[in-house]
DNA sequence: CTGTTCTCGTTTGTATACTAACTATATATT
DNA sequence: AATATATAGTTAGTATACAAACGAGAACAG
């Protein structure tokens, strides 16, 4: 006899990760000033990291796709964290870097950034904390 | 001598996060009806389950916000998946059920839902994906 | 040199996701 | 009954997120 397929919500692995990133914002948006976002924060990030890049590579490494980075590089922009030229190598690019406020909105917000991830894995043991992040990891 | 606060992007819950959800929604996207998204189908597997609830219980259950709900109700209603009618009993309240349309499409759509969830943790064992279930549940 | 193909970025459209301000209705308190 | 408070839903605004179609430039084939 067939077991019935019955479809627990609460038991897929889509809606626990939805939640969970739900929760993880919310501890972000708390904890962090209010004009950076998280993926505001990962392309500056990232742009720290590497130093002026292609929006595309921006993109790529901060794992946004090309239409998203778009609007966030733009947002930045307004707010005057980044600046950007045109590459002299390729006309199609244009190279994004960190503004001198960018920088230093960027540096200070580190320190935050890394207590947001530390609140986030709070009700779990440091043990416990670093096998999520293997299993994770496993799945990118 | 305090240590390097060094930030990698990588290593954090938040952008792992992203990153497994981004895969996910991927893999949803391409194994279900077009019309129907992550979010749609769990108001819809919900309604299945609880029967006609209120736009507020609906989005509780299916843990999205009620401005957010409102929109998935509005693009179900116009899909002709759900109707709603004028709770009796209390004016401010729409009464949101599945049609016999919704009703078909949410149950042919589970086994498909089953077989996402599947794939999404194809990457480990079945303990680890126990596991990654039992550490994620924590952090809702 | 000339197409062909690829890549970079833009734009449009749709769909979450949440905040804040608002209206309407219900409920509780005095 | 009058007032205060709470709840249900709507609306507007901002910010991801991605698909699809497009133009401009680069790279490469012959």
């Amino acid at each position: 006899m067939k077991p019935l397929k019955t479809y627990i919500l609460e038991d897929q692995i889509g809606h626990i990760l939805r939640r969970v990133s739900q929760r993880h914002s919310g501890i972000f948006t708390s904890q962090m000033p209010s004009d950076l976002t998280p993926t505001r924060f990962a392309a500056m990030a990232k742009l720290l990291e590497c130093g002026p890049l292609s929006q595309n590579e921006l993109g790529r490494l901060s794992a946004m796709d090309i239409a998203t980075i778009k609007g966030v590089v733009d947002r930045l922009r307004v707010r005057k964290m980044v600046d950007s030229k045109k590459d002299p190598t390729d006309a199609r690019r244009q190279l994004i870097k960190l503004t001198a406020k960018g920088e230093r909105v960027i540096r200070a917000a580190i320190p935050d950034a890394l207590e947001v991830t530390k609140q986030t894995v709070d009700p779990l043991t440091k043990a416990e904390s670093k096998q999520l992040l293997k299993l994770l990891s496993k799945l990118q």
